[in-house]
DNA sequence: TTCGGTAGCGCG
DNA sequence: AAAGCGCGCTACCGAA
C-alpha cells in the first residue's frame, strides 16, 4: 500500500517568542529539524485521511499498514519526524513528487507561475509580513498540483499553518501528484533515472544531513573575535587615509539636506500656511528639523556601500569603467563598479596602495560574515545545512542554510565534521574530473592519450598556447615554464566552455595579478582553440543536435538541458560535463556507504562539495575505508575508441576537514 | 516598514 | 559576440 505523510511543524523552542508560530516574524525554528515540533502528522491511503499528533501513534500506524510513503519535499518531514522519535525507516520511504517533479518533461510553464505570483501578490497585500504566502517555484506542492492534477489553486491561511483541513488536501494532492507524476515520467524515460539514482541519493542526503557536522564552537568564536579586530584595525586604517574625501562627500550630504529642507518650506509657506503670522515659528521649526538630521549624518563612510565607494575609488584616482553585458540586449555597456576586478587593476597597473588596503579590508570582511553566518548555524555543536538535489539544472547539488559548498580554505578549520576520538576525517576529491569527463565525452584522441599515460593536463594545455614550449618535453613545464603554466591553467578549462580573449584577461589578472595585454591573449586563446580541434567540433555537434531537437542524455539517464535564458552555445556541454562530474562522484559516495552498511562498518558521508567529498570514517577501519572510497570513485568505465579514460583521486586523513 | 533587485564574493 | 558555467548569502538602496 502506498500513503502520502505530510507533516506540519511548528517553532518547538519553549524560551523563543515565537513557540508555536508556525510561520512568524520571531524565528525560523519551525523549519529546522532540531528546533520544531510537529503539530500534525497527516497520512493518506487513498481511501481515508487519518492524521496522527505523536509520533508513537504514526509509526504504530506504520507498523500495522506496511505502507510506503510518498512525499512532497519529504527529506524536511523524515528528519523531522526521525529527530522527534520516530523509528520510521529510509525503507519504508517509496518517493517524492518534488523529485519527480524535476524529471518531467513537461515542466510548469513561466507564464502559468508567473500569474500564480501575481495573484499570491494581492492576496498578500493586506496580511501582516512574514506570515504571507511564499512564492511559487516550478517544484513547490502549491503550483504542481493545479498544473499537473487541474485542481483549484489552494491558499492556505498562512498564519494558521496546522490546519487540519490544508494538511487533508497537502496529503491528497501528494498522493495524487504521486500517480500522475509516475506514470507521465514513464512516458518521458525519466522514471528509471527518479527510481534509480534520485530517490536513492535524496535518503544518503537526508542521513548526512540529519548527522551534520561537528563544529569546535571554541576555535569558531574566537577565529571571530580575532577577525573581527583584524577587520576594526584594516577599517580604522582605511578612515583614517579618506578624511577629506569623507569630508566632501559629508558636504554635499549638507548641501543635500539643505535644499530639501528650504523648498519644503516654502512649499508649506505658499501652499498650506493660512495664517502668515505663525510663519516665523515655522521656519524656527524646520530650521530645528534641519539642525537634527545634519546631526544624524553618517560621521564616517559605510566601506560596506558601493556608491560610496565608488567616490573614494575616484578620489584616490582609481578608474571605475567597467563594461557590462546589459541583460536585456545582450549589448556592452560602460558602468562604474568598485569590486575585486577595479581594485585589482589599480594594484597591479597603477601600483595603487590605497586599492591594496580595501582588497585587504574585503577580504577580511568576507572572513567576518563568513564566520558570523557558521557561528549562527550553530545548533547543539552542530552545523546541518540542506543539501538540494534539485536546485540546479545542471544536476549538481546545492547547499544553504549555511552554504557549506562556499567555505573559505582557511575558514575550514573549526570543521570538526565528527567526534575526533571515533572518527577520522577523510576529504578526498576527484584530480581534474571535468577534462576527464571531456576526453570520455568527446573521445578525443590526444586526450584520451594524455589521461591513459597519466600525464598532466595544465602542461599538455602549456603546450597549446604557447608554441615556443613545445621544445620543452611535457613533463618539464612545470619547473622550467612555471609562470606559462599558471597562464595556461588559468584558461584550459573555462576556454573549452566558450570563454573568450576579455575575460581570459580578467581571470589573469584576478587570479594571477597578470597584466597581459588584450592582443596577447586574443593570441592564447586562438592559438589554444586551434590546439583543440576535435573537442571544440564535438562541442558544436552537440549544439547542433540539440538545436535539432535531439534529448540528450548523460550514462545515468540525466536529461542534459541549456539554460533557457543564455546560449546553448555557453551552457550545453558546461552543464553536461559538469554535471555528469558530479553525478559519478555523488553515486560513488552512495555505492561505498553501501558497501560500508553490508559489512557493519559505521562509515558515512556528511558533505559534499562538487568534487570533493568529506567522510568521517570509523577510527580503527579508517585505512580500509579510505581505499574503498578511492576504488569506488575511480572505478567508473569510461570507455571511448582509444581505450578508457582513467580517473584519479587525491584524498587526505586527518582529524578535520581539510582544503 | 517591507520588497525586490543589484553589487560583491566565496566555493567548485 | 570581446560569449566560461554552476550555486547561496549579505548588505545596500530605491520603490511602494
Amino acid at each position: 500500500m502506498i500513503a502520502s505523510v505530510d507533516i506540519e511543524t511548528s517553532c518547538g523552542v519553549t524560551e523563543c517568542p515565537g513557540f508555536g508560530l508556525s510561520n512568524s516574524s520571531k524565528c525560523e525554528h519551525a523549519v529546522h529539524f532540531k528546533q520544531n515540533k510537529i503539530d500534525i502528522i497527516g497520512v493518506w491511503d487513498g481511501q481515508a485521511y487519518f492524521q496522527f499528533n505523536e509520533v508513537q501513534a504514526f509509526d504504530q500506524w506504520l507498523d500495522n499498514t506496511k505502507a510506503r510513503i510518498v512525499g512532497h519535499g519529504f527529506k524536511f518531514d523524515y528528519k523531522t519526524l526521525k529527530a522527534k522519535g520516530s523509528r520510521l525507516h529510509p525503507r519504508a520511504v517509496f518517493g517524492d513528487t518534488q523529485l519527480l517533479g524535476a524529471c518531467v518533461h513537461n515542466k510548469i510553464p513561466a507564464g502559468y507561475l508567473k500569474a500564480y505570483n501575481e495573484k499570491r501578490k494581492e492576496l498578500n497585500a493586506p496580511l501582516p509580513p512574514k506570515q504571507r504566502h511564499r512564492v511559487g517555484t516550478p517544484l513547490t506542492l502549491k503550483t504542481m498540483a493545479p498544473f499537473y492534477l487541474g485542481v483549484e489553486p489552494f491558499w492556505e491561511n498562512p498564519t494558521s499553518h496546522d490546519d487540519p483541513n490544508y494538511n487533508r488536501k497537502d496529503c491528497e494532492y501528494t498522493y495524487r501528484l504521486h500517480e500522475k507524476l509516475v506514470a507521465l515520467t514513464e512516458q518521458d524515460g525519466t522514471y528509471k533515472f527518479y527510481k534509480d539514482y534520485l530517490v536513492p541519493w535524496q535518503k544518503l542526503l537526508a542521513e548526512a544531513e540529519y548527522e551534520g557536522v561537528l563544529i569546535d564552537e571554541k576555535m569558531l568564536h574566537s577565529m571571530y573575535g580575532e577577525a573581527t579586530r583584524e577587520l576594526r584595525t584594516l577599517e580604522e586604517e582605511i578612515h583614517g587615509v579618506v578624511g577629506d574625501c569623507f569630508r566632501a562627500y559629508r558636504n554635499t550630504l549638507v548641501d543635500d539636506l539643505r535644499s530639501d529642507s528650504n523648498s519644503r518650506l516654502e512649499r508649506y509657506l505658499e501652499t498650506r500656511l493660512k495664517d502668515k503670522s505663525k510663519s516665523k515659528a515655522v521656519k524656527k521649526r524646520y530650521k530645528e528639523a534641519l539642525t537634527k538630521a545634519e546631526k544624524e549624518l553618517p560621521t564616517q563612510f559605510n566601506l560596506a556601500s558601493s556608491q560610496q565607494v565608488l567616490r573614494i575609488l575616484e578620489w584616490a584616482g582609481i578608474d571605475t569603467a567597467v563594461e557590462k553585458r546589459d541583460k536585456e540586449t545582450n549589448n556592452w555597456i560602460e558602468k562604474e563598479g568598485t569590486d575585486k576586478y577595479v581594485l585589482k587593476r589599480a594594484k597591479v597597473y597603477t601600483k595603487n596602495e590605497f586599492a591594496s588596503k580595501l582588497l585587504k579590508y574585503r577580504e577580511k570582511e568576507t572572513e567576518v560574515s563568513y564566520l558570523k553566518q557558521y557561528i549562527n548555524a550553530v545548533v547543539g555543536g552542530r552545523i546541518h545545512c540542506t543539501l538540494s538535489i534539485v536546485g540546479t539544472r545542471t544536476g549538481r547539488l546545492s547547499s544553504s542554510g549555511p552554504n557549506l559548498q562556499n567555505v573559505k580554505g582557511s575558514l575550514r578549520l573549526p570543521f570538526l565534521i565528527a567526534d575526533p576520538t571515533l572518527y577520522d576525517i577523510y576529504t578526498v576529491d576527484s584530480s581534474q574530473i571535468e577534462p576527464r569527463v571531456i576526453a570520455y565525452l568527446t573521445a578525443d584522441q590526444e586526450m584520451v592519450e594524455l589521461f591513459r599515460q597519466g600525464r598532466d593536463y595544465h602542461n599538455y594545455a602549456t603546450h597549446k598556447f604557447f608554441e615556443e614550449t613545445r621544445v620543452i618535453p611535457e613533463q618539464d613545464i612545470k619547473k622550467s615554464e612555471p609562470s606559462l603554466r599558471r597562464t595556461a591553467k588559468t584558461g584550459d578549462l573555462s576556454i573549452i566552455y566558450g570563454t573568450g580573449a576579455y575575460t581570459f584577461q580578467t581571470m589573469l589578472l584576478l587570479r594571477e595579478e597578470m597584466a597581459i595585454p588584450i592582443e596577447r591573449c586574443k593570441e592564447m586563446v586562438q592559438s589554444f582553440r586551434d590546439g583543440m580541434k576535435g573537442v571544440i567540433g564535438w562541442k558544436q555537434n552537440l549544439e547542433n543536435q540539440y538545436k535539432g531537437g535531439t534529448r540528450i542524455h548523460d550514462r545515468f539517464g540525466f536529461l542534459v538541458q541549456a539554460r533557457d535564458d543564455a546560449s546553448i552555445h555557453m551552457t550545453l556541454f558546461n552543464t553536461f560535463v559538469q554535471g555528469m562530474a558530479s553525478r559519478m562522484i555523488f553515486h560513488a559516495s552512495l555505492m561505498a556507504f553501501r558497501d560500508f552498511c553490508a559489512m557493519g562498518i559505521d562509515a558515512k558521508p556528511l558533505l559534499w562539495v562538487h568534487d570533493e567529498v568529506v567522510w568521517r570514517f570509523p577510527k580503527a577501519h579508517s585505512e580500509f575505508c579510505r581505499k574503498l572510497v578511492d576504488k569506488r570513485m575511480t572505478c567508473y568505465k569510461l570507455e571511448t575508441p582509444h581505450g578508457n579514460v582513467p580517473l584519479d583521486v587525491e584524498g587526505n586523513l586527518a582529524s578535520c576537514w581539510q582544503k
